[in-house]
RNA sequence: GGGCGCUUAGCUCAGUUGGUUAGAGCAGCUGAUUUACACUCAGCAGGUCGGGGGUUCGAGUCCCUCAGCGCCCA
């Protein structure tokens, strides 16, 4: 036999981590061939992960799964586009900023160059001017942004990191500009003047997609309304007393006996005395408290729907910081009956916070007998904006919106062209589309995010005429209104009559992040046309209503396609006794001490074995199994080829054994592409860790002594021949997995990665083996020769006396193909063969000594 | 209220289109021991597949129904 190849005497997973992150950097090794043709390319829609959370065992499951595709991907010959953006932009950001450095944002503030940031967050929050938060809001998301990569990198997600962005980059407001601008040039956004679901604390509007339902108690009251013109009143049962100075009107279901007489008469509101009609609409439940509703401008989304409907006066109550504004009860807007009374009444009311109003109207109420009974008490879902910790009130404000609404079908038809992985997943895009009630507001009243690119002019009265925006050019992206001028336009102008304002807003972040392959591909570039549409997109499942559905709509406008082809879901990550992990549950665990403690080869084993869209327990159990694994590649591969000689050639392969099991690993070949092209990673781990274990217990044990005999017979050759085969393709087959361990092994007899190795083929194997059974016939004699010497308490390695097979024929014509490496791994002696229908194995032991 | 998913060994999970006696890992128990690996190896034990009903020669798998858990939408 030629040479062997060096290997180490003690080989360990300690430091592998860290030597070959720094040899894929030099050597490119994940590097995107940016000349590669559509055809050659499998690009990737990373998620761009919000910098301002923290990071959490949800990241290290989600991004390991599409590294896991992307390894594969590029091993199959493909070039990966696999870059990485980070979500900096937007309200965590200046929810963190105000916590970290215990500011807060004052637009109306001159920039201070000087400003020096406090070691220590004061009591109370300093107020700063809008650049120097900004600036602030830069400084910190770019320290948290190292802190993720970290952690992206010693995971081994296997990012191109030329291609690395931020929401808030320069670049990508400009192409989120640009996506505005092409959107307002079709017609598919418009600013309008609407009541808005606003987040009283936070003073900005949120979309649809930003809600969430929460349980809260809170209490009917049943409130009587004197009838205008006859005696009589009518019951109502609200859950928001506090409204009743914005009430417009009673309504009730157009069917309902009870009411069809009140219909188009009026009633007078309590308290206030101001004159509303009776009306009906399908929307008001008959089954619902007396059946009879109040409508008040705004309480909820149903009333923003009876207010349009029924073309219903606007009686604003609540101001933007969530505080009642001044209401004239002598005008014309509040007609009231009793308007001194009602003027004496909400002065005591203006000013303040609705549940303080709430507490005196009800005391009014009972005081003055329009309460009728005590309040009782329930629990209702109360929309609250998702990331906030008051109710969401409804105020009138100017919002620019994209029309969603008009191409519902097209949207939900666009969900259904989608791949999903796994499938049912399409429900919840469906079930979000069909239930979409507003456009999509993209406008946030805040600070931190992309401008929107809209001046308005001002008329002589130095009014603004927000029907005709002046908007930027594409040219002179990114720009931020509220520091250069309008087109046309010099600063001075700014503010004067005949001159013009910027639009103050910024847009929300799925505005921005919508647009990631637009970013992330460069549109209006070569690269764009390389890599869209996206292969992949890998996300979690919570925000396929926003982000995947953002990201469709903007691609079904811009580009009339899908954004990707395949969406793979991740579930989400559970504590150890299966329950969500939360702050206010304190069972967050983050991966940094994880991944120390166990390795990156070993939490990416755990996460691979996270199908898609299940949810899975975070197990250390799993972890250590993990490390055991790559362990016993380090070993094995250490045996294969300390004494393997360089130069074995598959068509020496010649003993039924080796076919046999070259014939289990070309089938494990096939096997696990195909899982992994069905995105069925866990499978391919799944399938690969048991053959492997396997191969070293079973195949390594009954081989050895042919092997690495002193000759170079055939047999010798055969053996080593497979050995090298079977033992590449496993190596390769668990690299995407494994990324450090495998690497480290494949250098040991390679030249260059193993990432960017091909990925094992049919056609490798020669003239493809087919199975002959040897191998399980050996193993199942093994096996009961192993059974004999662990019932008799005695060493593997004690001599059979005299071992007997009784089976078929067939069986034992199988054995006898493998005598020579069956008497060696079980140290047999002597051998009877007898044709049996069943198949039994006795051994005999040989005495001690 | 509508929808989706899950329920298999003590734990975490496989189980492909219905087909021998339902599998794996971990944990448990019993052993082995020095040249690949103690981060090892061998063996053993452990399940009326959530309950009920149905289709079928045959059901963990298909249908109906009930229950529990989780989630999505309204």
């Amino acid at each position: 036999m030629g040479e062997s190849y060096q290997v180490p005497d003690k080989p360990s997973t300690d430091g592998l981590e860290d030597r070959w992150m720094g040899v894929w950097d030099e050597e490119g090794t994940y590097l995107f061939d940016r000349h590669a043709t559509r055809d050659k390319v499998f690009s990737i829609d990373t998620p761009p992960p919000t910098v301002s959370g923290s990071l959490h065992m949800g990241h290290v499951s989600s991004y390991t799964h599409a590294d896991l595709i992307a390894r594969y991907q590029r091993m199959r010959g493909l070039a990966v586009f696999y870059p990485m953006g980070w979500d900096d932009n937007g309200l965590p950001t200046e929810r963190r900023v105000e916590n970290y450095y215990g500011v807060r944002c004052d637009p109306s503030l001159p920039y201070d160059p000087t400003y020096e940031v406090p070691d220590s967050p004061g009591e109370t929050k300093t107020s700063i001017s809008r650049r120097n938060f900004v600036e602030l809001c830069h400084r910190l998301t770019a320290a948290d942004e190292e802190i993720f990569k970290d952690l992206w990198r010693h995971l081994g997600i296997s990012i191109d990191w030329s291609l690395e962005y931020s929401t808030i980059s320069r670049h990508a407001q400009a192409v989120s500009q640009r996506g505005f601008l092409e959107m307002y040039r079709r017609g598919e956004v418009y600013s309008t003047l609407a009541p808005t679901l606003w987040d009283v604390d936070f003073r900005t509007a949120v979309s649809q997609a930003e809600l969430e339902d929460r349980e809260r108690p809170g209490h009917f009251h049943r409130v009587r309304f004197a009838r205008a013109d006859h005696d009589g009143v009518v019951e109502i049962d609200t859950t928001r007393p506090e409204l009743i100075p914005s009430c417009v009107a009673l309504v009730a279901h157009p069917e309902d006996p009870r009411y069809q007489p009140l219909f188009g008469t009026r009633v007078v509101t309590p308290l206030f005395g101001v004159e509303v009609p009776v009306l009906a609409h399908e929307l008001a439940d008959p089954e619902k408290g007396t059946g009879i509703a109040m409508i008040c401008t705004f309480g909820d989304t149903t009333d923003v729907t009876w207010w349009r409907e029924l073309r219903l006066p606007t009686r604003t109550l609540i101001g933007r910081d969530g505080r009642y504004l001044a209401a004239d009860f002598f005008s014309d807007e509040f007609p009231s009956r009793t308007p001194e009374a009602a003027q004496q009444l909400y002065d005591t009311l203006q000013g303040r916070t609705v549940s303080q109003v709430r507490t005196a109207i009800v005391e009014a109420l009972s005081a003055s007998g329009d309460l009728v009974g005590e309040p009782r008490p329930l629990t209702h879902p109360v929309k609250f904006y998702e990331k906030g910790e008051r109710p969401l009130e409804i105020v009138t404000s100017r919002q620019w919106f994209v029309r969603t609404l008009d191409h519902r079908a097209d949207l939900l038809r666009r969900g259904e062209e989608l791949d999903w992985q796994p499938d049912f997943m399409r429900h919840r895009y469906r079930s979000w589309v069909e239930g979409l009630n507003t456009d999509w507001n993209i406008s946030r009243q805040r600070y931190f995010g992309v401008p929107l690119p809209v001046w308005y002019p001002l008329d002589g009265d130095g009014e603004p005429d927000f029907d005709h925006p002046l908007v930027a050019s594409l040219d002179q992206l990114p720009v931020d209104p509220s520091s250069e001028p309008a087109p046309g336009f010099s600063e001075a102008q700014r503010g004067q009559p005949h001159g013009f304002i910027g639009d103050p807003d910024v847009m929300d972040t799925w505005a921005t992040s919508s647009l990631s392959p637009q970013i992330a591909g460069h549109w209006g570039t070569d690269l764009f046309e390389r890599v869209f549409p996206m292969d992949l997109r890998p996300q979690a499942h919570e925000i396929i209503r926003t982000w995947l559905f953002s990201t469709v709509v903007r691609s079904h406008f811009e580009h009339d396609s899908l954004p990707f082809r395949h969406a793979l879901i991740s579930g989400w990550v559970l504590d150890p006794e299966r329950k969500k992990m939360s702050k206010s549950r304190g069972n967050v665990v983050t991966p940094m001490p994880l991944l120390e403690a166990h390795g990156a080869d070993a939490l990416r084993y755990w996460a691979a074995s996270g199908r898609p869209g299940t949810d899975m327990a975070l197990d250390e159990g799993q972890m250590k199994v993990g490390r055991r694994l790559a362990i016993k590649i380090l070993n094995a591969s250490r045996f294969v080829l300390s004494r393997l000689s360089t130069d074995v050639d598959l068509a020496d392969v010649s003993e039924p054994l080796d076919r046999d099991l070259l014939a289990g690993v070309a089938g494990l070949v096939v096997e696990n592409t195909a899982a992994f092209e069905a995105f069925d990673y866990a499978r391919v781990l799944e399938r690969t860790e048991a053959f492997f274990w396997s191969f070293c217990d079973n195949y390594l044990e009954l081989v050895k002594e042919r092997a690495y005999g002193e000759s170079s017979s055939p047999p010798t050759r055969s053996a080593q021949a497979t050995l090298a085969a079977s033992l590449s393709a496993l190596q390769r087959m668990f690299a995407p997995f494994m990324p450090y361990v495998t690497e480290e092994v494949w250098r040991w007899w390679h030249d260059g990665s193993i990432h960017r190795a091909a990925w094992p083929r049919l056609e490798e194997f020669g003239d493809r083996p087919e199975a002959n059974g040897t191998y399980e016939a050996l193993n199942v004699v093994l096996e009961g020769i192993r059974r004999e010497k662990s019932t008799a308490k005695v060493s593997q390695r004690r001599p059979v006396s005299e071992l007997v097979v009784e089976g078929p024929g067939e069986f034992l014509e199988r054995v006898e193909r493998g005598a020579r490496d069956l008497t060696n791994a079980g140290v047999i002696l002597a051998r009877t063969m007898v044709e049996a229908p069943e198949v039994v194995v006795s051994a005999t032991l040989a005495p001690e000594g």
